[in-house]
This record gives C-alpha cells, sequence and structure tokens, in this order.
DNA sequence: ATCAGTTGTTTTATTAGCAAAACATCGGTT
DNA sequence: AACCGATGTTTTGCTAATAAAACAACTGAT
C-alpha cells in the first residue's frame, strides 16, 4: 500500500490557499486601483488587516512580495511567476468545468478556486492543450462535443457516488 | 471583484485532506487485514499514533467512525458514503490525467490525491460521464482521442505558464 | 511471574491561518 | 491645535493537524 508515499505531499506544497489567494490579490488591485496596500488585500480577502499583515509580512520575508518605501506592495518576479501559472491553471479549469462539463458558471469557479493551486505545472500544461483542441473548430472535436452534450441530455445516470468506477470502465468500454 | 465571495469556500469544505485520508485508510485496511486500530491507522499514514488518536477521536464524536468493544474501528454509514465519494472522484481524476492527458501515472496519483476531496459531487459525477464517455468505444471519441493524442506527440507548446489563457482561447478558437 | 513489546491516550509544543483588540501613526477638517 | 478616520503593527487567543514524550494497559514469551 503505497498511500503513504503521496499522500503527504499535500502539506509539502510550497503555495497554501491562503498564500495563492494573498498573492493573487495584489496582482488584482495593481490592475484594479493601480496599487495595493496591507488594508487593500485585506478588504479584497474579507479578513482582519492583522491577519493580512502576518500573512504579508512572511511573503516579504519569502521574497515573494515587495514593500515600496511608502508602505505600497509590489509582486516580487517570483511572486509574478506564481501568480501567472496560478491564474491560467484557474482559466483552463474553469473554462473545463463550464464549458465542456456545462456545470454552472458559480460551480466551475469555486471548484477551479479550490484546486488552481494544488495542480502541477505539468497538469496545467496538458489540460491547456487538451481544452484548447476540444474547444477548436476542429471538426473531429465538434462533433464529438456534440455527442457528449446529447448524451449528457439524454440523462442516463448512474448513482452518485459511484461505487467502484474502475469496474464500470472496465465492464462498459475496452 | 467576486473574488471574496468564492475564495473562503475552501476552508468551510467539512472533509480536510487529512479527514479524507483517515477514513480511507480505515475503508483499505479493512480491505487488507480486515480490520483497522488506531496504530494501524497511524501506520498507513505515517504519523504518531498520539496523532491518529486526537484525529480519530474527533471523528467518532462526529460520528464517521464507530469503535468496536475492543478498540476496533469502523467506518459509520455516513463515513462510508464520503469515503466511496471521495475514492470515484479520486478514480475519475486519476484516470483522466494519465489516461487521456497521458501524464505519468505517479504526477496523476498525486494530482488525484490533492484534489480528491475537494471537488463537488456536481463535477465528479459530469467529469466521470465525460472520461467514461471519452474513453468507451464509440468512434467519435476514439477519432477525437488519437487526433489529440497525436497533436501532443508534435510538441506544439506554448511556454508555460500562459500569461493570459482566456486571450488564447479567443484568438485560436470560436 | 517477570520482562519486553505493542497498543491507546494524554500532555506539551509547534505551525498556519484566522479574529479581536489595543496601539501608534499618519492626513485632512474644522 | 484638536479631532477624526484610515492605516499598519503587535499581542492574545482560537482551531486543525502534527510531533514528541510520558504513561497505563494488555499480550506473549520465557
Amino acid at each position: 500500500m503505497m498511500v503513504s508515499d503521496v499522500w503527504k505531499e499535500y502539506e509539502s506544497n510550497e503555495i497554501s490557499h491562503s498564500v495563492a489567494h494573498h498573492l493573487t490579490a495584489i496582482h488584482e488591485l495593481m490592475g484594479d486601483l493601480g496599487y495595493a496596500r496591507v488594508s487593500d488585500v485585506a478588504r479584497a480577502l474579507e479578513i482582519t488587516r492583522g491577519s493580512a499583515s502576518l500573512t504579508l509580512k512572511a511573503l516579504k520575508e519569502r521574497g515573494l512580495v515587495v514593500e515600496d518605501h511608502n508602505k505600497f506592495l509590489k509582486l516580487s518576479e517570483d511572486g509574478r511567476r506564481i501568480v501567472d501559472s496560478i491564474l491560467a491553471k484557474r482559466a483552463v479549469v474553469r473554462k473545463f468545468l463550464n464549458e465542456v462539463l456545462k456545470l454552472d458558471e458559480h460551480q466551475a469557479e469555486v471548484d477551479a478556486c479550490k484546486v488552481e493551486h494544488l495542480l502541477s505545472a505539468q497538469t496545467g500544461g496538458q489540460l491547456l492543450h487538451f481544452v484548447h483542441f476540444l474547444l477548436s473548430d476542429d471538426p473531429t472535436a465538434r462533433q464529438f462535443l456534440a455527442e457528449f452534450w446529447s448524451k449528457l441530455d439524454q440523462n442516463e445516470e448512474w448513482q452518485w457516488p459511484v461505487q467502484d468506477v474502475d469496474q464500470l470502465f472496465n465492464l462498459e468500454s475496452r
């Protein structure tokens, strides 16, 4: 049972959910307001200034955020790279969930947001290739999607959660 | 910026990563050994008995785990349902990452493990439909996959992370 | 019967992430 | 000058999840 090898990699993730959103908040505030201070981040995330102050202090020490001569925050080069990768993954996952799997926008947004910082760069890149081709003008892709969606509408349902997914696949495919 | 609405749902998740693995450990130990005690769970997860004891006490109080007259653990009805849904999501995600996106098995396992407890039932169900059709004998699905994989081999790469995913989609598709 | 090993619990401490409250420091009004 | 509001920090406390260590209880071998 090689379970134990894998599951602890969760905590070894260098970017927590909280950190991911502190960083992306700075990015979005720079776009919206042109600046980002501790209070602005706190407001955007709806946490207290005290909490934001502590988290951002740690991020400054980690070199992901830099502080202006007058308390104005900015992403470092590294911070910027991290935000780029997070936003790219979020966008791809959201697009897949919403435009392919036809989940409503809120559900897609929520799930993408939960997952964005956990996916490897490999996974993000491959998913981008996949979704890009799937939503392209390629006739095979279009036909495939059309068939999938029509099947969805036929509402042929399993009861979820399925007890044995592997069995389901083995019996009906391949 | 409706960011703040969404991101806090992460912590409101009733099933943490740790809880998910304590529960699935009990499930797998029941299959492998026929029983599951605190020490067995601790060994499986490679944490101390003390930690497992505390977490499992909380799970007993939450009614997800029940204890035998002689300290043997078992999943409750609710616990069982949760494990089923987690394992189903993990299996589907792993299959998708490995067999469709062609990520190596370890990466697929790791990413699926990170994500499994965070996906909504809706998302899990839709993804199951999707992967099931995608890997079925349907000729359209087969052709689509063949084309996708050949594109992958052509190694037409973006530099990852992509700066603006939405722009990438808007320009080249639709 | 004693001794060693395993098991389960409890206590103490640590870390991340939050709230709440106190505090100091500005900047602008009046 | 005095005041008010916004800002940033610090301190205290909380929860979840861990480790480490001490402890008690049971099990089995000799």
